[in-house]
DNA sequence: GTGAAAGCGCTAACAT
DNA sequence: ATGTTAGCGCTTTCAC
C-alpha cells in the first residue's frame, strides 16, 4: 500500500502536490498533474481515508438511529435518507437501539469521539432534551416534531393528522372510537392523547381507559390486538391505529375469525405502505422517503452551520374499504 | 477538545500510560490510573476514534451491501447481522445499491480505502468473481450460495428447497407449475432454473416459456403478477415464487379479484415472514435472522485470518391454504 | 505553482 | 511499570 510520499517519489514532485491532485486543487501545472496521475496508477495507489479524516477533522460519515431497521417505517425512512446521502458522497451507520436509552447513548458516543459527525434520530427513547445535549459534538436530527428550537426535526404535523382521523371517524359515525399507538413515548405520547382525549370530548365521548392502546408496532401485534379487541366488555366500534402492520394484522386476523362485515370494527390507519393499499385499509399517507430525503437536508444544512429549522410535511387521508359510513350504530 | 497529551499532563504522567489506561492495558499502577482518569474527567475527554483507526490501521466498522433496505427479506438479514456486530462493538455502514453495479463497485471503494474494514453482500449484480478481486483488501462474506472457494458465505440449500417445493406442488396434483424469481441473476439463477427444469422434466411436464418469471420483488410487483397470470393462455395452475411480498401481492389481488379458491392458483412462497403466516401462504422458511448471524461469524472469522467457510442453514417448508392437495386437476 | 514542515491524536516498539 | 519517540498517511499553512 504506497502511500502519497512513495508516489510523490515517483513523480519527482512534493507530497503537497500529490495532495493537491488528490484533492483537485487547481493550482498544479497540468504535466505534474500527469506524472502524479500516472504514478498513482503505477503503484496503483489509493488513498487512506482513515487518515483524511484524522487530517480534516470530519468523516463525512453519520449515523441514523433507530428502534429496528426490521420495519417499513422505518426502512422506508431509511432509504429515503439513504438516496439523498449518497448523492452527496455522504456514508452512514446503522445504529439500532431497541428503543434501550443504553444503546441510544453508545450512537451519541460515537458521535462524541467522532465516528460519526452528526446523527439522525428516526425514534427514540431517550428524551430529545438529553440527546440534544450532545449536540456540541455534531448535528443532530429528529424526525417527530420536538418543541426545542436548538435543533432541526422534519414531520408531518401528528396531531393534525390524527385529529383529521377522528373527525373523519366520527363522520363515519362512529362515537366509540380507541387509539392503538406503537409506545409509550415521553412528550409525544403526551400531547397526542392530548389530541385525542379533547377530539373525544367534543364528540361528547367518554373515553374508557382501555380504549388508550399502546406497545403496537408490527404485523403480530396487530393479531394479538384483535385478541384485545374481542376480549374486551366496552367495544370501540372504530380504531384510530398508528401503524399499517398493525392495523393489518388486526384485519386478517378479523378475517381469519369470519368476523362479520358489519361486526368488525372500522380501521384508519397511519403509514399508507403497499400493504394497506392492498388489504383495503383506510390510511393517512406518512411520505416517509420524502421525510428521510429532508431529513437528511436539515442535516447537511446543520453541518453547514444554518439555523436549526422545523419542517412539517403534508399527509393525506385515503379512505378506503374500512372506513365507511355506518347507519346502525 | 483535549488530547491524550494534555490528559498526561494534567495527570503528570506520559501518554503512554494514558494510552494504556485508555486501552485497558495491564501495566499500569492504580494509582496513576487514578490520577489518569480523573483527569480525563475533569477535562472532559473523549478519545479521537479517527486517530485511533489512523494509528491501528483498522476501524471495527464493516460494510452491509444490498439493492435495498426497504424490503423485508434485507432488513430481516439486517436485523441479524447487526445483533452480533453491536454485541461485539462493530459498527457498519449501509450501501444501498439498487442492483447497480456502479453502486456496489462505490462500496468495494470503500473497502478499497479503508473506510470500512471488509464486506458483507446480501445480494449483487456485479458477478460474485469480480467482486472477490477486491478480497486483498478485507474478507467479503456472501449471503448465497457461491462456488468459489477463496471465500465464506452462509445460505440455505436453494436448489434443495426449490426441488423439494416442486415436489410438494406436485404432491398436491400439479404439473403446470410456473417459477416466479427476484430478478435475473447470473450463476445462482441460472443453477436454480436447471433446478426447475430438471423438476419438470421428471414430472414429465413440458415448460412453457412464459413460466419463468423474473423481476418480481414486492407487493405491487405480486399484484402485478396476478394480471400477468391472468393474461395468460396457458396458465399454470401452481406458482413457486422466491418471496413473501409478491406472494401475498398475488393472493391479495386475487382476492379482490373475488376468484373462487378452485380457479386461483396453488402458491409456494419463499421466506416466510409473518405476513405470509398471516395470509396463509404456504412458504418455505428462509431463517433470515440467523443467516445474518452466521453471515457475521463468518466476517468476524475472516478478519482473524480463519480460513473460508461455507454454511449451509436448514430450511422448512411450511404447509397452509394456498397448497392443498387437488382432486380436479 | 511548488515545496518544506508542522501538525491531526493516537499507538506501539524500544529503552529504562 | 513507565517514558521517549517514531510513526500511521494525509492536509495545510507559510514561504518562496
Amino acid at each position: 500500500m504506497p502511500n502519497i510520499r512513495e508516489i510523490a517519489k515517483r513523480a519527482g514532485v512534493s507530497v503537497t502536490t500529490v495532495s493537491r491532485v488528490l484533492n483537485h486543487h487547481p493550482y498544479v501545472k497540468e504535466e505534474k498533474r500527469e506524472r502524479v496521475l500516472n504514478a498513482m496508477k503505477e503503484l496503483k495507489y489509493t488513498r487512506n481515508i482513515q487518515a483524511v479524516h484524522l487530517a480534516k477533522g470530519y468523516s463525512n460519515m453519520f449515523g441514523i438511529v433507530l428502534p429496528t431497521i426490521d420495519h417499513s417505517y422505518f426502512s422506508g425512512l431509511v432509504t429515503g435518507i439513504a438516496e439523498k446521502a449518497q448523492a452527496c458522497g455522504m456514508h452512514f451507520a446503522l445504529f439500532q437501539t431497541g428503543y434501550d436509552p443504553l444503546k441510544e447513548k453508545e450512537a451519541l458516543m460515537s458521535l462524541n469521539e467522532r465516528r460519526v459527525d452528526g446523527l439522525i434520530f428516526c425514534s427514540n427513547a431517550l428524551s430529545d432534551r438529553d440527546i440534544l445535549k450532545w449536540q456540541e459534538s455534531g448535528p443532530i436530527i429528529f424526525c417527530h416534531p420536538t418543541p426545542h428550537d436548538d435543533c432541526s426535526a422534519v414531520s408531518i404535523a401528528h396531531d393534525q393528522a390524527l385529529k383529521e382521523g377522528l373527525h373523519h371517524l366520527a363522520a363515519c359515525g362512529h362515537e366509540r372510537i380507541a387509539i392503538v399507538l406503537a409506545r409509550t413515548e415521553g412528550a409525544n405520547s403526551q400531547t397526542r392523547l392530548q389530541a385525542y382525549q379533547d377530539m373525544m370530548q367534543s364528540l361528547g365521548q367518554d373515553i374508557d381507559e382501555k380504549w388508550i392502546i399502546e406497545g403496537k408496532l408490527t404485523l403480530f401485534d396487530g393479531k394479538q390486538l384483535f385478541t384485545e379487541w374481542q376480549g374486551m366488555k366496552n367495544r370501540p366500534t372504530a380504531l384510530l391505529i398508528t401503524n399499517d402492520n398493525v392495523s393489518a394484522g388486526f384485519l386478517l386476523e378479523a378475517q381469519r375469525h369470519h368476523i362479520k362485515v358489519g361486526e368488525s370494527p372500522a380501521i384508519l390507519s397511519f403509514q399508507n405502505e403497499q400493504l394497506s393499499e392492498a388489504l383495503g385499509i383506510s390510511s393517512i399517507e406518512i411520505p416517509l422517503k420524502q421525510m428521510g430525503q429532508e431529513a437528511f437536508d436539515l442535516y447537511d444544512r446543520a453541518l453547514k452551520g444554518d439555523a436549526p429549522e422545523k419542517r412539517v410535511l403534508p399527509f393525506r387521508l385515503i379512505e378506503r374499504a374500512t372506513t365507511v359510513l355506518q347507519n346502525n350504530r
